[in-house]
RNA sequence: GUGGAUAUAGUUCAAUCGGUAGAGCACCAGAUUGUGGUUCUGGAUGUUGCGGGUUCAAGUCCCGUUAUCCACCCCA
């Protein structure tokens, strides 16, 4: 008695109410069905992988922020810290048994020991949906498509897609003559919405001559439409190349299928991940830019290369499901339901308590989520409950129904009584009634 | 990981110079019945995040710790 533990959770790692998690669940959901309108399947793996095979191509970033122990049995284990790196390891390992292209989403947790704030957390869902085995605009399109399609789809208010591609900019820098501090280049450059022009030149000279350098801040701060931009990328690059030639065909592909108005060119977007090859995106909310990407991406065609000699290109983006929630709570335009019940049988005669089940039953039947209050008690607790619970109907059968035949239905949020009416009958009301609410 | 801010009842917030913790809303019981929004009566709100220290006395001052938020870093 005295020494109760305490039941917390560790820091970045978060419990669920239902108000909660059902809405996380119909985001997923949503999600889902747009994945498989697309002909993508679901794929699961482990979240504890061998050490080796999680940090293969990461980062030194990647090293420290990993979960990393040695299990029961001495081997040097890892949390995976996102769905893409277990995803190419699925591929090389599955390779036999699948068929290319493949298109699969991944919806599960992943794991990272970074500083939380809010949206960030150190166990955190994600959202993947990738297509691996073809190098081609069509892919490229395609997940584009999906993204579009998604983020339509959850209704999010006022969102824009940056799209940037990597190939260009190698070209561009290669051009120039840089091959040198490319990282560090890299992450400058992503700082720009951040920090702004004047700093991001500072920083630039510190590493390159004033003359590349403002040629740089030239490159990612080209401004226009996207046509406009991607002319401009091609002139400080030394001309077309097969990055910018890529890029031209995907926008053509968004024109023609008129959902290029998400889509924005912004030259300043590289991803710190040094595992994308060609055409890279991210996502923010206009209102919320503070909340960091919501969904972002890209192409890597080597990733699958540390563990299989067969060639795997792949693209994809991944969803950050807890940051969207946050931002949208935020917005407000989170459903908060309290449960998913449709009507509370109330139990009111101990006499009748097999009867309400079998009016749950059949209420059940007729499609409608039902349950009856687990006690006996007075009419004022029962109603409590479906208050709490959000539930929007009450089934009351006393002795006089019972004896007719007949059920009364009360509509709870309008407070008013249909008394003597049968079960089928409450079911078209009670349809009748939540189609109007 | 580094730096800064914050932490009081279920919740929103009080508590003077250091003097044993308070209000609204919400909650529970009853008046109250085969019908919960009103009214009335009564009740509990709590190891002041946690652990130490100073003091006759700590929500208040000091140290540590944990969590949250903010910035950096990085990212979803």
């Amino acid at each position: 008695m005295a020494n109760l533990i305490q039941p917390k959770v560790l820091k970045g790692f978060r419990d669920f109410l239902p108000e909660t998690e059902i809405s996380r669940k119909e985001i997923q959901q949503t999600l889902e069905d747009t994945f498989k309108s697309f002909g993508m399947v679901p794929i699961d793996t482990p979240i504890l992988e061998y050490t080796e095979v999680l940090l293969g191509k990461g980062s030194g970033e990647t090293d420290k922020q990993i979960y990393r122990f040695d299990d029961h049995g001495g081997r040097d284990v890892a949390m995976r810290f996102d769905l893409t790196v277990p995803f190419a390891r699925f591929m090389a390992a599955h390779i036999n048994e699948l068929y290319l292209p493949f298109k699969r989403y991944h919806i599960s947790k992943v794991w990272r020991g970074e500083n939380t704030q809010r949206g960030r957390y150190r166990e955190f869902t994600q959202c993947d949906f990738d297509i691996v085995g073809v190098d081609t605009p069509e892919a490229d399109f395609e997940i584009l498509s999906v993204m579009h399609a998604s983020l339509t789809a959850l209704g999010i208010p006022e969102i824009h897609m940056n799209v940037s591609h990597r190939g260009i900019f190698n070209a561009f820098l290669e051009h120039l003559g840089i091959s040198d501090d490319l990282a560090e280049i890299l992450r400058i450059v992503d700082k720009l919405a951040k920090i702004g022009e004047d700093k991001v030149m500072e920083m630039l000279t510190e590493l390159a001559d004033a003359d590349k350098a403002s040629k740089i801040l030239e490159y990612i701060s080209a401004g226009g439409s996207f046509d406009e931009i991607l002319l401009k990328l091609e002139q400080l690059s030394g001309g077309p190349s097969p990055g910018s030639e890529r890029l031209k065909t995907v926008r053509t592909m968004m024109v023609d299928c008129g959902i290029d108005d998400l889509f924005v060119l912004n030259p300043s977007i590289t991803r710190g991940l040094d595992y994308y090859t060609g055409i890279v995106y991210e996502t923010f909310l206009d209102a919320l830019p503070g909340i960091g990407s919501v969904c972002s991406g890209g192409r890597y065609n080597n990733l699958a290369s540390i563990y299989s000699k067969t060639e795997m290109p792949g693209v994809g983006s991944s969803i950050g499901l807890d940051r969207l929630m946050a931002a949208l709570e935020e917005l407000g335009t989170v459903s908060a339901k309290k449960s998913m019940t449709d009507v509370l049988i109330i139990n009111m005669d101990a006499n009748l308590k097999g009867h309400y089940f079998s009016i749950a039953s059949k209420l059940r039947s007729a499609g409608l989520n039902a349950e009856v209050f687990l006690d006996t008690k007075k009419f004022k607790n029962q109603f409590t409950f479906a208050e709490r619970k959000a539930i929007p109907f009450a089934v009351i059968c006393g002795e006089d129904e019972f004896k007719a035949g007949k059920i009364t239905l009360k509509d709870l949020n309008a407070r008013e009584n249909y008394e003597m009416i049968s079960v089928d009958e409450a079911v078209i009301k009670i349809k009748e009634i939540s189609k109007a609410g």
